[in-house]
DNA sequence: GCAATTAACGCAATCGATTGTCTAATTTTC
DNA sequence: GAAAATTAGACAATCGATTGCGTTAATTGC
């Protein structure tokens, strides 16, 4: 089915008799229109439904007011809020944002960027796949000076703008947070060590460990692909099936976290006295689960919307110097529940 | 700043001494150019990064490959895995989705979808704001010829597609399994009547408990604005409180159903001895509350899918009757965990 | 061997909005 | 009152890809 041709300038024009320029003109109030004409220019508009085709705007522009956001999954909370947070800024200012998923598949990656370029988006913001470790794809973004955003999972060596959170020092406090409660031989679940976020939270624990005088022991460590339910729970039950288990585990994410206490219920160990829980993210899940889970809150929907501001902040630059690499470090705090709330200290 | 002007296939042909025309064709195998040349063309265009504008050729076909997606809040489990669906299978067959909340407001709801208009959107999916009564704003797809698929929240009268569930038969096996399981008086958390989703799951409600013999008592029936966490707690502390307060609560959301559970323990109630209670959409959390809430599973991916091909269906449909309304119920099942089973029956 | 096909490609219009430049009419200036 | 300045609007090119139609050259048919 074909869609029914519109109403455009033209034939505004020629029903009012004048030139379609301006008919163009009037309708953005230039000022070299007379203030009738542009009365009778849009009233006529208004009663014909006359609609502005952004396509033909946007070719002639070069420059469309369409956001384009690469994401790994859609329907995870913290990038959900994310793109929430993008859209609300977006949409404020009269732009659109156009949304693709890479399921964290590589292959997927490359195909959306490609996608979204073709489209001609003014800005591009992303958070890396799993497997992503090249970031070539984004390099035809950057040579047609269109802003790159790298949001919370960012790339060590591109030069674009940046939104994150200080996962180091976040990590550096929940381990500490731990430490102060008591626990002693702590276990981590880390994420695939390519990704910053995870390296730096790995990083983080290991240095709240040595500072305070704490042994890293390399078995406590798991580091798993995908920071999955199913893997936590495996990584749980193996944990504390050894013959000197932990007493407590900072987790790369919230997931993993919640599985951790599920299991170590399910096995008669008590937490926290037994073992302190604490995760990443403040998912839902987090304050439903008993007992409620530590974590570290990510403030999803402002970084999203800092993102948003970063893309716009570039393309309405008229002038001025081309700074393209802008780090934007926001701010988390440690959310303190029962899991890691021991009684007796 | 401004971007860089791209290489076209007018470039390509000044390079390659041919003409435009001959470069549109070969880099889309038309049979009217030799193999040589189709050759010639793609390795050259592969060579200096050529790369087609979408905007132009969209704006010449008079369609875009893009689904316009109309959503209240993006953040939402139900949404988040709607949009998700919706991306999988539109990324799949080479479209784009632009994607605009309406945060629930009916104004918002109205320039989101003129914004999308103007986008020449080849279809629109949306899932109507809780403010939503008229639905005139998208009667400007239809004169168009541009399909609309409602979802979920969909209006009565319109001439569209629709993908749903069947909330009536959803909400009256809820119901039912309730008053197998023992209960007597159940109360009802209902949304905002004038949506067909809570209109819906009342009705199922209120003719489960008429088919089986019980009262329905008008003040066990507490009707939400937005079915939040707050609205859920205040409400099931004020049916506690009353002197004949419900043995089970049938809740239109999960939201309001953890919420009752939280509420219910924090009273000293057992669930599901004292209270059973359900809820509706298997959130993630509804699997972690404790005692597990039973709750009715919503395919919201699939939906997403759905939706999807019900546009490309049409937009790809060369000829043939223009059979636009067809209404999709997708299944639901009930999920039975431990809030609303009884140890006793 | 010559007309009739077919193959391979170019020309130019088109999609709809934008904008630099130009023209005509009106007003201002002194 | 004539030149200068301003006002109001028209013309036509442009953005990049697409496509109906036309043209040339090569091939086929008999």
């Amino acid at each position: 089915m074909e869609q029914k041709k519109s109403f455009t300038i033209y034939d505004l024009a020629r029903k009012l008799n004048y030139s379609p320029s301006t008919i163009s003109r009037a309708l953005k109030n230039h000022h070299s229109i007379s203030d009738k004409t542009i009365a009778i220019v849009k009233k006529a508009a208004e009663e014909e439904g006359y609609r502005p085709n952004i396509l033909a705007a946007s070719l002639r522009n070069n420059q469309s007011k369409t956001i384009g956001v690469l994401v790994t999954r859609i329907n995870r909370p913290f990038i959900s809020s994310l793109i929430s947070g993008i859209e609300n800024a977006a949409s404020k200012e009269g732009y659109n944002i156009l949304i693709s998923q890479s399921n964290d598949v590589y292959k997927n990656e490359v195909t959306s960027a490609k996608a979204l370029f073709d489209s001609r988006v003014c800005g591009i913001i992303a958070s890396l796949g799993m497997e992503t470790e090249s970031i070539n794809h984004f390099k035809q973004f950057s040579k047609m000076n269109i802003p790159v955003v790298f949001v919370d999972r960012v790339p060590a060596d591109f030069k674009s703008y940046t939104v994150v959170i200080d996962n180091y020092t976040a990590a550096f406090n929940a381990t500490t947070h731990l430490i102060e409660q008591g626990c002693k031989r702590i276990a981590h679940f880390a994420g695939a060590q390519h990704l910053n976020v995870y390296r730096d939270r790995k990083k983080g624990y290991v240095d709240a460990m040595v500072k305070n005088g704490l042994t890293v022991d390399d078995s406590l460590i798991i580091t798993m692909k995908s920071l999955s339910a199913e893997e936590g729970e495996a990584a749980t039950e193996q944990l504390m099936q050894t013959t000197n288990p932990p007493d407590g585990i900072f987790c790369s994410n919230d997931t993993t976290a919640v599985s951790a206490i599920l299991t170590l219920k399910k096995m008669g160990i008590k937490i926290p006295e037994e073992v302190a829980v604490i995760g990443f993210n403040d998912d839902p899940i987090s304050s439903i689960v008993e007992p409620a889970l530590s974590t570290v809150s990510h403030p999803a929907m402002e970084m999203g919307e800092l993102c948003t501001q970063r893309i716009l902040q570039h393309v309405l630059k008229k002038e001025g110097t081309p700074k393209i690499a802008e780090r934007s470090v926001l701010d988390t705090h440690l959310i303190i529940r029962a899991s890691s709330t021991r009684k007796n200290t």
